[in-house]
RNA sequence: GGGCGGUUAGCUCAGCUGGGAGAGCAUUCGGUUUACACCCGAAAGGUCGCAGGUUCGAGCCCUGCACCGCCCACCA
């Protein structure tokens, strides 16, 4: 006998390690199966469970399991990422709190790489664990890593041979430089915010000119001290006859040659801009146009350096800011200070203020990649769900610049760079077919150097739904699951990291990685705030699965995945479906305790019963919603439709309708019920699986004596055969009407039926009297009990909706009925016009001669058939009142 | 500045191709019916942001406006 509700915390661990040691997660060997294949967003190695992954794992999850159920050969190809800087960050903070003295650069690059490794075996992926919890179904005998070796190949090929297709390059260019952690960053990763700051705006003396000043502003006083220039606009008439000139930089007394220059808008500022062409993006291409001269102020951790004044060397950037403004203002060259908000580049992992910075790196020419990217959506290839978020891919691809790849770090993949003395470069996958090259190349036997770099974590990542699939060897997966089906992910990496699996997929593959990319929201607190650490309002997934369990956690995010929106998470509604799943658990209880059993000779086709007929061909519609809902990626579509059957279909009102015949006399219509309840139930086990594995595989096992786990059942099909048109419009019609006279009686304060047990227990003489004076009840509940397998009138058989109809009895005369049918009549005397100003509701009647023919009779034959009950309600009311 | 999205019941949100305004929670009323109080029944609550337009008919389509949010690019 089942207890009176689920338990997750004994369920949950234990059906998992039977899910996993019975090898379901695996793709079978079943060759004739389609495949279907998905990689999952690998996890940072650092990460740990939060609201994002849940989401994104429980949808992919419920893919997964669907197309499993569908009988296609399921692979779920996890692994995680090593996340360069995250961990890097991350294993340098254990050494500071170790207290020992000992950083980064004291042990050096190889005991540091060792012991990155080592805290990545004892506490990296953890997450799994915490996926696991979640239910998600990944097939952990195959999980990868993004330096593990087979990657790491994967990664050196691709480097080497775009190299030598000359789309990998190494250049000198300004790059956004994080002097916290001392690399170059991507474009990507720098975030900008708005800051309070200033606007100085700064004389600068003309070279020949006695107290002749051109004045520039500035909002980083500190780069003056790499000035090379001053432009100007060519039709700004103040500044025209300096063009040629030479202002002269204070402080430092370096000549600026004043340009003439678009870039310069006279509306801004002062219309003179001080050129900073080393650490300013768009003073470097005026730098570049005009032949200025790049002098670079600052070391890697933005101190000043030797190619300013002597005086002003090794000051932190903004110490330095200060005392530039401090010098101006003393000099009398400070013209004015205003408030000035602006937005200032951070890095997205230190949080400090990037810094354009002129160095060598290496850049893939993602222009280049991005053109078959690009392509292949716009032909179909891969499509975005929701669709608008092409406009997003297409508008970053368009205008995308050279990605800079190379990161001055440690814990990544090494470039496959090697220099020679002089400085020439040997890109080979390993260091001795480098120095082949060189001795090639020179003749004869040199020592090389390796690049020190290692390369932007977002690299491997792209390679991931190839190079996780055995590439660069062509192995049996690669060619069964690649390209892979759907991509299920947050949009916040679309550019990140889609876009870039489609350059390379592309480039290597000659495919498209996968033929669907779903985008999910970002799940928000209650709030719509954006949860991070700083406000305090992350939400646990964790703790609310210790609270509901998976399943409610996982049905939430299910229900609430409609697309192209947030999700403001809200702890009431994952109570409300781990009610739903004791619902579930209870109905279960009950067909157990009616002794409801799957017969082997059931059919759904051939019943007799009408409550009967009707539930499974509910059923098959059910299904048929779940199945579009989860095959349109509408989530909260499939999740709303189980819920909906389950709770207010099965629940509500067929385990209702079903009392009379299992508790009554009638073994043929009890068997037949009994069977039917155990196919239904069984039916909605299949349907909710996906979406909650834990509590359906449980009461799977305990409903039944079973062969097979549910996770390896077969999904339902939607047969609509089953559908039985007469069956469903009684029972509607009958639904309909208990749902007016529970309501009547509801508001006419009429005891609940129970309370009359005369008439519950009764089926006595003065009862049937009574019914006999009024023959439309008679023939509602004759109606009433024929669908209910039972025979005539009352016994215990007819219980519920017999006891709200006989509960009207005494009081129907409190209806004022005659009222309501001058409303009528009034209404319909009226003329169109007036009636739509009365009730908008009747506004279809208005036009009935106007409308096309399908929509006329789709109208009428929708209010005759209210008009029809409403009039049977009425008459059979009118006829009691008169009794009364 | 460019782009995207949002504005529906007190709260959190559905509403897919234009045709009955919905769910969960909260509220109120009633309930000791042998599945379930994590329950059952009922009720109340909405000028679907504002203003126009198209249509027989608009929460949905079009135009404009207001407010909120996000992304991208930025003006020294």
């Amino acid at each position: 006998m089942l207890e009176k509700t689920f338990d997750p915390k004994e369920v949950e661990p234990r059906l998992y390690e039977a899910w996993e040691a019975s090898g379901a997660f695996k793709p079978g060997d079943h060759p004739d199966a389609d495949p279907f294949c998905i990689v999952i967003p690998p996890p940072n190695v650092t990460g740990s469970l939060h609201m994002g992954h849940a989401l994104n794992n429980t949808l992919q999850d419920i893919l997964v399991r669907y197309e499993r159920m569908r009988g296609k050969d399921v692979l779920w190809q996890t692994g995680m990422d090593h996340a360069g800087i995250a961990t890097q960050m991350v294993v340098e903070r254990q050494l500071e709190e170790d207290g020992g003295n000992m950083s980064r650069r004291d042990m050096g690059r190889e005991a540091f790489i060792e012991r990155a490794w080592q805290w990545k075996e004892e506490s990296g992926g953890t997450i799994f664990n915490q996926l696991r919890r979640l239910g998600a179904s990944c097939d952990w005998s195959r999980e990868r890593f993004t330096m593990d070796e087979g990657l790491s190949k994967a990664v050196l090929k691709v480097f080497v041979s775009l190299y030598r297709e000359g789309l990998i390059y190494k250049d000198k260019r300004l790059v956004n430089w994080d002097p916290k952690l001392q690399t170059a960053i991507s474009d990507l990763e720098v975030v900008s915010r708005e800051t309070a700051g200033h606007l100085w705006h700064f004389k600068y003396p003309i070279e020949g000119e006695e107290s002749r000043f051109i004045t520039v502003a500035t909002t980083r006083p500190e780069t003056m001290l790499g000035d090379t220039g001053v432009a100007v606009h060519p039709d700004d008439d103040r500044y025209k006859d300096l063009v040629g000139k030479h202002a002269v930089l204070p402080i430092v007394g370096r000549k600026l040659p004043i340009v003439a220059d678009d870039y310069a808008d006279p509306e801004q500022g002062t219309g003179a801009v001080k050129i900073t062409p080393a650490h300013d993006f768009n003073d470097f291409e005026v730098g570049r146009r005009q032949g200025l001269e790049m002098v670079n102020i600052f070391d890697a951790q933005a101190h000043t350096n030797e190619n300013v004044p002597e005086a002003w060397r090794g000051i932190e950037r903004f110490e330095a800011r200060k005392k530039v403004v401090a010098e101006m203002e003393r000099l009398g060259l400070l013209a004015a200070v205003e408030d000035h908000a602006h937005q200032v580049p951070y890095g997205d992992r230190s949080g400090d203020v990037v810094e354009p910075w002129l160095t060598d790196q290496w850049y893939v020419d993602a222009k280049t990649l991005a053109q078959p990217a690009l392509e292949a959506v716009r032909r179909g290839e891969t499509v975005f769900v929701p669709r608008n978020w092409e406009k997003t891919y297409f508008e970053w691809l368009e205008n995308i610049q050279p990605w800079c790849v190379s990161r001055q770090l440690w814990w990544g993949h090494q470039i496959p760079a090697w220099y020679a003395e002089d400085g020439e470069v040997f890109v080979a996958e390993t260091a001795e077919e480098a120095l082949a090259q060189a001795e090639k190349h020179f003749g004869r036997k040199v020592n090389l150097q390796r690049d020190e770099d290692v390369l932007d974590t977002w690299f491997s990542s792209a390679l991931w739904p190839f190079s996780t699939l055995g590439w660069p060897d062509e192995t049996p997966e690669l060619k069964r699951f690649y390209k892979t089906d759907v991509l299920v992910t947050g949009f916040d990496i679309i550019f990140f990291w889609v876009a870039r699996m489609m350059m390379m997929g592309l480039h290597f593959m000659n495919e498209v990685p996968f033929h669907t990319v779903y985008i999910h929201a970002l799940v928000r607190d209650e709030k719509g705030q954006k949860m991070s650490k700083s406000k305090g309002n992350i939400v646990n997934p964790l703790e609310l699965m210790d609270e509901f369990g998976a399943d409610a956690l996982r049905f939430t995010l299910a229900a609430m995945a409609a697309q192209g929106r947030d999700i403001k998470l809200a702890k009431s509604r994952i109570e409300g479906y781990r009610n739903f799943g004791t619902k579930l658990w209870n109905a279960t209880r009950f067909c157990e305790m009616n002794e409801c059993a799957i017969d082997a000779n059931f059919d759904p086709s051939k019943l007799e019963g009408t409550v009967n007929k009707w539930i499974v061909g509910e059923t098959a519609r059910a299904v048929a919603a779940v199945s579009a809902g989860v095959e349109g990626y509408r989530f909260n579509e499939a999740a709303g439709a189980a819920y909906r059957f389950v709770w207010n279909i099965f629940c509500d009102w067929f385990l209702e309708f079903s009392k009379p015949a299992l508790t009554g006399g009638d073994d043929k219509a009890k068997q037949e019920t009994r069977a039917t309840a155990a196919w239904v139930r069984d039916q909605a086990l299949r349907l909710l699986h996906p979406f909650m594995p834990f509590i359906t595989e449980e009461l799977w096992a305990r409903s039944e004596r079973r062969e097979n786990m549910l996770i390896v059942e077969s999904w339902p099909a939607p047969d609509v055969a089953l559908f039985d048109k007469a069956a469903h419009e009684e029972m509607e019609w009958v639904i309909e009407l208990i749902s007016e006279i529970r309501s009547v009686r509801s508001e006419m304060n009429v005891p609940a039926a129970s309370k009359v047990p005369l008439l519950i227990k009764g089926a006595d003489d003065a009862v049937r009297r009574r019914l006999e004076m009024h023959e439309s009840l008679i023939e509602v509940l004759a109606r009433v009990s024929s669908i209910t397998e039972t025979a005539a009138i009352p016994e215990k058989a007819v219980q519920i909706v017999l006891g709200d109809v006989l509960a009207i009895l005494p009081l129907a005369d409190v209806i004022d009925l005659d009222q309501e049918c001058v409303r009528l009549e009034k209404e319909l005397g009226k003329t169109q016009g007036e009636i739509k100003k009365i009730d908008g509701k009747l506004s279809n009647a208005q036009f009935l001669s106007k409308a096309p023919e399908h929509v006329i009779e789709e109208q009428r034959a929708r209010r005759s058939e209210a008009e029809a009950l409403a009039a049977k309600l009425e008459d059979a009311l009118n006829r009691l009142k008169g009794a009364a």
